[in-house]
DNA sequence: CGTTTTTTGTACTGTTCCGTATACTAAACA
DNA sequence: TGTTTAGTATACGGAACAGTACAAAAAACG
């Protein structure tokens, strides 16, 4: 099983090869990142670039689904986990800022601070913020719908509504981590704001 | 007075450039756009552009700054004539949106869809964006703090912090516009908030 | 060991880019 | 009317760009 394939091996790691073209493109952007930066930080020449994931756009989609299931796996599982919405939401908004502010020289969001920009001249681009939105709005409506069902959240608000609020609050940590504001000011925010979506810890 | 300059006079009109400079900015950000668009969409030859503006990046800065400036006669003045707080956030919310949907291709925030991509890059354009972040918060912030005064708003709260929240609320209108969302979805959004962050409407 | 297959390394092509030098034009001034 | 001043038009220079052709290299296969 696993029989080594035919040809010259490939000298790169796929995975890795993302996480370094994501750290590029998270800090210069999609349009002012060269093909020639995104070889030096893989070790990747530019025709293995090309064999390995198309041309500049493809590659650039692909660091964001890279990025989106990194997201997933660190915030979504803890989020699904926490049966208190309160806490599910302080979970989600830690573990966004700790995923902000892990890559050193780029803070704040490399979807949300990188995408938008792209949106109107990769149609592919603005789709995939929506599906990442759609999908973010899906996740927190659940809890704000269970904490509904189980007496934890007034009757008479819309759940829908809350979550994309809730979900606000993330694009705005994203941009102001970006704009040099520091952790520990977000993290103030972020409390405040589960403080006004939920109300008073009682 | 106001005595004819001395040399040829020029054939163009800075606020039209200006204005029209940032429509390209808006739609395809600052490293996209080539200084032959800006030149096809201003009118002016290169030379004109540098002699008016100096190079690209002044001139983006100048655009942001004319938008900025924009947004303040437009919505700044409305809320603060609007004593009650949550009119005054609607206010604010509704005039971003009519700002966020009113240059047709381009939908979604000049300035916080193209800004926080090259904020890191361009030093000047992350201090450009902390000044608007600091400007905002602390229009919101006098809102929230006259409201508690007026016993209007929970005294036990933190109306700096309600600010940086009520903020962030723009800073997802103008991502979830740039992403194609409806107008009305975000009014929908925006009024949600606004209960959020002030109290049901009794 | 020669053939086949796949990846790598290098060099190239044609384009686009930013910024400027140079020549021309339109006004005020003397 | 000639000079000065400021803006316009064109064209250029040198660099960077995205993408690809081609040959060398490294493995499996027969």
């Amino acid at each position: 099983m696993n029989k080594r394939p035919r040809g010259r091996p490939r000298e790169y790691d796929r995975g890795d090869a993302l996480m370094n073209a994501m750290g590029v493109f998270a800090h210069k952007g999609f349009a002012a990142t060269s093909l020639d930066d995104l070889s030096a930080a893989t070790g990747m020449n530019r025709p293995s670039l090309y064999n390995a994931f198309g041309d500049k756009e493809s590659l650039y989609r692909e660091t964001l689904a890279f990025f989106v299931q990194h997201l997933r796996e660190e915030i979504g599982r803890r989020v699904v986990a926490e049966p208190d919405l309160r806490l599910a939401l302080l979970a989600f908004y830690h573990g966004a800022l700790e995923e902000y502010f892990a890559r050193r020289p780029s803070p704040g969001c490399f979807f949300f601070c990188t995408a938008p920009v792209e949106a109107l001249s990769h149609p592919d681009v603005q789709h995939d913020m929506r599906a990442l939105m759609r999908e973010l709005d899906a996740l927190l409506e659940a809890k704000f719908s269970a904490a509904q069902q189980r007496g934890d959240y007034p009757a008479d608000a819309d759940p829908r509504a809350a979550a994309q609020v809730a979900q606000g609050v993330l694009h705005s940590l994203a941009i102001r981590a970006r704009a040099g504001e520091s952790k520990a000011s977000l993290l103030r925010m972020a409390a405040h704001a589960v403080t006004a979506l939920v109300g008073a810890d009682d």
